[in-house]
DNA sequence: TGTACATCAGTGAACGCGCGTTCACTGATGTAC
DNA sequence: TGTACATCAGTGAACGCGCGTTCACTGATGTAC
């Protein structure tokens, strides 16, 4: 009721919503460089200057779809979490690294446009910010809540967090509202980078004409991870 | 004396070098996609044509600057290796670590080149197979070299390798005439994932505004990694 | 319920730009006798 | 050493393409009285 009263406005969201659409699977066959906003206008039947009533500029279709890949990533992430029963952490663990994954095969576009390189000329805006960091709260949770439970084992003889490291984990920690420790935030944050960098290398081709079986590499490998964090799985 | 004979291929040599430099620097600041044979052309004082005596196409020129690219992280890994005393092994590790993550901030751009997304149409040959793989072999040798020496104490816990990997591992043991047994090669790999994450996370932008102390906690997450291939340090 | 006006959506033409690649050509450099 | 011919480097014009963005415009949809 509240949104989208008139028929315009329904008119109006409705035909933002094909044109993020289109935008999105042109990605996927294109790449960020080759999306186009008059190849847009193209496929909804639209002369390339209508869709200035719809987006300012390129920038802010591009910014569109980042805002969106994000929050598909963190969606797919919590709904990966809830399936797990509370008490499994090492199984949420595993959960939220097979989520990602799952995703990133799913949209390997949208995947390279908001995991890989930036894309040349253009420049996030602020307003990416709170759902890039939706995914990374998910993990925060359920290491907090990993943690709370007594159920990390640390692992023997890792490094000690320096000192000159804290009041960053600081910062990391009100970003994604974390309650674990020092020490467990700073290696989930680790394991984190280590989580992406797998996904990135298989999807960017690094894993070509190596790695055959590599749903059992990726738990393997986020397992070990894991365990960097005390998860014991 | 048998490379560059005549004047005519010595000039040669020199201008496909020029060229070669020209376009790494278009790279650094156009990015991939920027790259382009008219403004190469124009930045030697040539028409656009002539630079096909030189480069067939373009993507002659893009599988040329990924191969250097390739060659130059290589290398630096080499002589990082060689910089270390044979016997300290975890120091090993850790000096591969940095010398990637330092070239890598120093040529952001031909990093994102051959770590980041695909560039979109390009599809890279065969030809750039040995070089990608020059940096993993020397860290090949040093995981190897370092179990061979006794030198590795593995961390409790890990989860152990499926044996549906063992292919896998062989493979890639092969790939980069590696030594080490099973475990530690696989665990190898991950933590070798893990250093590309790192370094990506830091070079497109997602540590922006959380981690300030950048080098201090690269050193923290590698030598944590390092843990799991077993390295103490 | 009906009219007058304001708002909005979409058009079509245009500006100015850059790109990769081909092709027939002029000169200069090398090679064989 | 000198000439005749073949090879190569670089030119300039052109083809055909796509892009982002602006602007004055026509109609249609909404709003206020």
């Amino acid at each position: 009721m509240s949104a989208g009263r008139t028929a315009r406005e329904r008119v109006r969201a409705e035909l933002i919503r094909e044109m993020t659409e289109i935008a999105r699977k042109q990605l996927a066959t294109e790449g960020a460089t080759g999306l186009s906003l008059r190849a847009v206008a193209r496929e909804m039947g639209m002369v390339s200057s209508a869709i200035y009533r719809y987006f300012p500029s390129r920038d802010d279709l591009l910014t569109t779809l980042i805002i969106d890949g994000y929050n598909a990533v963190g969606e797919a992430v919590e709904r990966a979490v809830e399936a797990c029963p509370p008490g499994d952490h090492a199984g949420r663990w595993l959960a939220v690294c097979r989520a990602v994954r799952e995703w990133a095969l799913a949209h390997p576009h949208e995947y390279a446009l908001i995991y890989g390189s930036p894309v040349p000329g253009y420049e996030a805006p602020e307003e990416t910010v709170p759902a890039a960091l939706r995914d990374t709260i998910v993990l925060a949770r359920v290491v907090s809540e990993a943690e709370a439970a007594g159920a990390l084992d640390p692992v023997d003889d890792l490094p000690p967090l320096p000192s000159s490291l804290v009041p960053d984990v600081d910062r990391a920690r009100v970003a994604v509202t974390m309650t674990a420790s020092d020490d467990v935030a700073a290696r989930a944050l680790v394991a984190w980078a280590g989580l992406y960098g797998t996904v990135s290398f298989e999807l960017f081709g690094q894993f070509e004409n190596v790695i055959g079986n590599r749903d059992e590499y990726f738990d393997f490998g986020m397992r070990s991870l894991g365990r960097l964090i005390g998860f014991k799985s």
